[in-house]
DNA sequence: TATATTTGTGAGTGTTCACTCACTTTAAAT
DNA sequence: ATTTAAAGTGAGTGAACACTCACAAATATA
């Protein structure tokens, strides 16, 4: 990936982020990464183009993000660490976040599902923990945290503290 | 209101909750609605007219869909009422949700709060039922449903029954 | 160094967009 | 019945859109 190419996938990440899909227009891009609008149709073919590489761009960093609680063995841990994330997490992540929520309603793609690759690790943690079902229970955080992520992203939350304690004292922790 | 006008507001409620706004021509929704596109501008003055109109439209169905929920003195039943509303919900009314959920992110639209106005009914609720703070419960509670919501407009509820007997389960109803 | 390939430009292209306006039709008021 | 006003039409407008292309610059390969 050259220079000019990052630039690209960068100020697109950024604008869609903020404005849409929709309402980014390729011209807005070109002029925000600083290079001409031809060559956001060298490299990615087409506006829609660009938007699936942003998409593979945001996976990977999202799954990055993940993976510490994929690696983790200990259950408790897992749960902690899993509710942890959302609070303690950075900007940059967060846009990725944003991003794929503004995505996943403005194009109807379901198919983006943020802590879907959680659901395997949470349900091994909550049979460990022996939780009656640890199907449901799984369903239920999962659920949890997708209102929690929208509710941080909109920065929603007086008192992030507080919020967690709360939250990590349902689950004992 | 005329006819023409009501056909306008239907059809760009069904658009917009399909393809989004910005993705939804003004010539589209003439073409769906059935008639010229000029009507449009001389009843809503502009596309974002529209959408206003649009919002203050299922803002009103939304209230009346959460009117009983206001209404009800028992705290029991305003949790229970406020759980099983979402999984007995008519596709009309999840039509309005999906809107007021896309249009909060593809416009960053964070005034558009679907569950907002339950908050001081619940948290009487659970002051009432003497939990500890009810405030905290009741923001944890919305943000569930919120999550809740998307989990059901998106139609990934296996089994809507057992999920509705969990969650009812974990405030003892 | 000479050649070939990739990277990058910017002026264009046809199309669609939101919106206007002169006009006709319908309905209400006098 | 006549006037007035509102509802409705559809062709037209400039701007913005995604995208192309002939060409230039930079880089890699020979």
């Amino acid at each position: 990936m050259t220079a000019k190419q990052y630039q690209i996938l960068k100020a697109a990440l950024q604008l869609f982020s903020e404005e849409g899909y929709h309402a980014t227009s390729t011209s807005k891009v070109a002029k925000s990464a600083g290079v001409s609008e031809g060559l956001i149709f060298r490299h990615f073919k087409n506006k829609n183009g660009l938007l699936d590489s942003t998409i593979n761009e945001i996976e990977l960093r999202v799954n990055q993000l993940l993976q510490p609680i994929l690696n983790e063995e200990n259950p408790k841990k897992v749960i902690r660490k899993t509710i942890e994330l959302l609070f303690n997490i950075d900007e940059n992540d967060l846009k990725c976040l944003k991003l794929q929520l503004k995505l996943k309603w403005e194009l109807d793609n379901h198919e983006i599902e943020t802590l879907e690759s959680l659901k395997p690790c949470l349900k091994k943690a909550f049979a460990k923990l022996r939780y009656r079902t640890p199907e449901l229970e799984t369903e239920y955080l999962i659920q949890h945290l997708n209102g929690l992520t929208a509710a941080i992203i909109k920065d929603s939350i007086n008192d992030k503290k507080t919020a967690k304690v709360f939250l990590l004292r349902k689950y004992y922790l």
